[in-house]
DNA sequence: ACAATATCCTGCGAGC
DNA sequence: TGCTCGCAGGATATTG
């Protein structure tokens, strides 16, 4: 689901929220979440009673970095959601709330957002030592939850491997430049490659080829430089603002208490097929590349 | 070696 | 109304 500028907000909010709490105890209806890399044995011995010392962002990685030199690695993939609320152990599920009627039982009662439809999907929750608790919603659980000493995280070949991060200060054009030489394949499966810049998806990598007037398609050999200098420009620009209005919620995405972002309304080519350009009044058209769709303008964005 | 496809899941809306 | 199909913001494994 969420991309650089989504997660980076929810981390802002969880580190707010988070710091200097202690993890009390866990509860969940799908184990699966949990992946111990080689060395660790028991994910609730892990996590229990450690202190959370500050929460940070990598790529698309929440990084939640306890005490005695742990960390905890969430990556909320397609559907899921961290958030931070109120909780009390629900002794009877008579008075569940409507929304949860029907639904798997819970053991708590979340009083974030309680009418927000994502609360029936919370499958993971963190209790805190202030009666707060940390929960993940995940409807289609692809959810990954990793928990090891920090060098064992860092370590992992899926961080060591990932690219330069778009927004960090010493992100120049060299180093944004540079990796494309070496490189084939077509402009947008790169974009969303993590190992080549962390970050960007499918949202906003069609975001960026249309304010780059850079059709999907391109290939790498076919750009010219300027194309590079206007990918580079316009990745930043749109990152910086995604992050500026806490992210984009077309479907369900929310912040760590529950809001909505608002870049939604400034998306000009993502789930904007089958209505004028905003540029040049063209049909806005949508199609299929390496299983995901791409939106785009198929008269100022050039083949 | 590369790229396209399957896979992990569930819910929703469209179309019949 | 009720069924089936396609679709969804990600990343990895498998196949061709």
């Amino acid at each position: 689901m969420p991309e650089l500028p989504e997660v980076e907000t929810i981390v802002q909010g969880l580190n707010r929220k988070l710091k200097n709490r202690k993890i009390v105890d866990l509860w969940t209806d799908w184990p699966k979440y949990f992946k111990l890399p080689k060395g660790e044995k028991n994910f609730r011995r892990c996590i229990i009673g450690k202190k959370i010392i500050s929460v940070e962002r990598r790529a698309k990685n929440v990084l939640i970095y306890l005490s005695d030199n742990y960390l905890m690695l969430v990556h909320q993939k397609m559907s899921g959601h961290l958030m931070v609320g109120h909780w009390q152990k629900i002794v009877s599920a008579d008075n569940l709330p409507e929304n949860w009627q029907g639904q798997k039982w819970r053991p708590v009662k979340f009083s974030g957002p309680f009418t927000d439809p994502m609360n029936r999907f919370i499958r993971l929750i963190f209790y805190l030592d202030d009666g707060r608790m940390l929960a993940l919603s995940d409807l289609r659980r692809f959810a990954k939850v990793l928990c090891a000493s920090k060098s064992i995280i860092f370590n992992l070949p899926e961080i060591k491997k990932l690219g330069p991060e778009p927004l960090d200060k010493n992100f120049t054009y060299k180093k944004f430049r540079e990796p494309f030489f070496s490189k084939g394949g077509k402009i947008k499966q790169l974009l969303m490659d993590q190992t080549f810049i962390s970050g960007i998806g499918n949202i906003y990598a069609d975001e960026i080829l249309w304010a780059s007037k850079i059709h999907p398609l391109r290939t790498i050999a076919s750009l010219k430089e300027e194309n590079f200098r206007e990918l580079y420009r316009t990745t930043q620009s749109i990152l910086k603002k995604a992050v500026r209005l806490r992210g984009t919620s077309i479907d369900d995405y929310r912040d760590a208490t529950g809001q909505k972002g608002d870049y939604g309304k400034m998306l000009l080519a993502y789930h904007h097929d089958g209505e004028p350009c905003k540029r040049c009044g063209a049909i806005i058209k949508r199609m299929k590349i390496g299983g995901r769709s791409a939106h785009f303008c198929p008269r100022c964005q050039k083949i």
